[in-house]
DNA sequence: AAGGCGGGGTT
DNA sequence: AACCCAGCCTT
């Protein structure tokens, strides 16, 4: 039996009951192939449901603002996916009438659609012959045909895409590429695969050359960069306080945080007033506490975020403040959103 | 060709 | 602590 064969036989017997398996509608195809991106199913799954209960079709989406959007994706991180998003429902609404695409080169146009997520939607959808080359495919690849060519260069991005297209089965585009993804996902897994229990165990160059520890070969370490936030949360006597939103090519972009001065090293609470209530330009204080000694370690993938919040008492009003119990209503990062869910007030 | 971009689960 | 997750975009 074939390579695509064994993998068709595999996944009607052991896939799993998804949501986004029970459709065909473009919308809630690339819905959920923009939550998974660099995501796992269980993650993923609650904002499918929420994004699909607020937003039932694409033009729900493309009327709300980016702002609502944000707040819906709190959380999932890598928040370009939720802007790409919501401008991209936009571009389908009004330029083409509310109908997505139907080629791998129509919807590899859209923005934050790359090669991987237009060949999902053209083959779920259309049954558009071309092959998906996630994570999962990279691994099940490598290994059972032995291929030690890095997975994130050049020539090996190339390399993997023709040899999927070799291997897929045109026929039944639809369920071999979600096949070969959740054989990848569950028989083929990362740590530790039963091989002993494969169905393809006996053609894989991997386990003969006792090379699945050591496949798919993957290169650039990622090395992290350590930051020193500290947070200014001011705090009025109507309790009111500053949330400014994020611009820039940083970090969160177009999300909401409270004032922020980084620095290049921590600062301790004795040297907070003489180092920076000189250069306030937000407001004056008239008494501040640390809310956390120790920093709070808010670690990103190449980032370790070393954050300390200063809590800045304010006897006068301030101006355009926003009130306490309305700052939860703000889409932020987790790292503040723990924060305001643990101040008391 | 390399680096930036989140948050969480698993080992 | 390291690795990975239904990747994409910019430089």
């Amino acid at each position: 039996m074939s390579f695509s064969h064994k993998i068709l036989d595999w996944y009607s017997a052991h896939k799993r009951k998804l949501p986004w398996r029970e459709t065909r509608d473009p919308y809630k195809i690339w819905l959920s192939e923009i939550i998974l991106q660099q995501t796992r199913v269980a993650q993923g799954m609650p904002y499918y449901h929420r994004f699909l209960e607020a937003f039932p079709t694409v033009h729900e989406l493309a009327h709300a603002s980016e702002e609502n959007v944000l707040k819906l994706w709190q959380g999932l991180g890598y928040y370009s996916r939720a802007r790409n998003l919501h401008a991209t429902a936009q571009i389908v609404v009004e330029q083409f009438k509310g109908e997505f695409p139907t080629t791998y080169e129509g919807l590899k146009f859209l923005k934050g659609v790359g090669d991987y997520t237009a060949s999902a939607i053209a083959s779920f959808c259309f049954d558009v012959p071309e092959p998906v080359v996630d994570g999962n495919v990279y691994r099940v690849l490598a290994r059972y045909f032995g291929v030690d060519i890095p997975i994130n260069s050049p020539a090996g991005i190339k390399y993997f895409k023709e040899l999927a297209k070799e291997v897929m089965d045109t026929e039944n585009i639809r369920d071999y590429n979600q096949g070969i993804m959740e054989f990848g996902a569950i028989q083929c897994a990362p740590k530790k695969p039963n091989c002993l229990l494969c169905p393809l165990n006996d053609g894989c160059v991997a386990l003969k050359d006792n090379k699945v520890d050591s496949l798919p070969v993957k290169t650039n370490k990622t090395k992290v960069r350590i930051r020193h936030f500290n947070y200014l949360v001011y705090l009025d006597e109507r309790n009111q306080t500053i949330m400014e939103k994020r611009k820039g090519k940083d970090i969160w972009q177009n999300l909401y945080q409270f004032p922020l001065l980084e620095s290049e090293k921590e600062i301790q609470a004795e040297a907070f007033q003489q180092h920076f209530k000189s250069e306030m330009v937000l407001e004056p204080f008239e008494s501040y506490y640390l809310f956390n000694t120790e920093p709070i370690v808010h670690k990103l993938s190449h980032q370790h975020l070393h954050t300390k919040f200063w809590i800045l008492k304010t006897f006068h009003n301030l101006e355009n403040g926003t009130p306490w119990d309305v700052v939860t209503k703000f889409p932020v990062p987790v790292l503040i959103a723990d924060f305001i869910r643990t101040l008391k007030i």
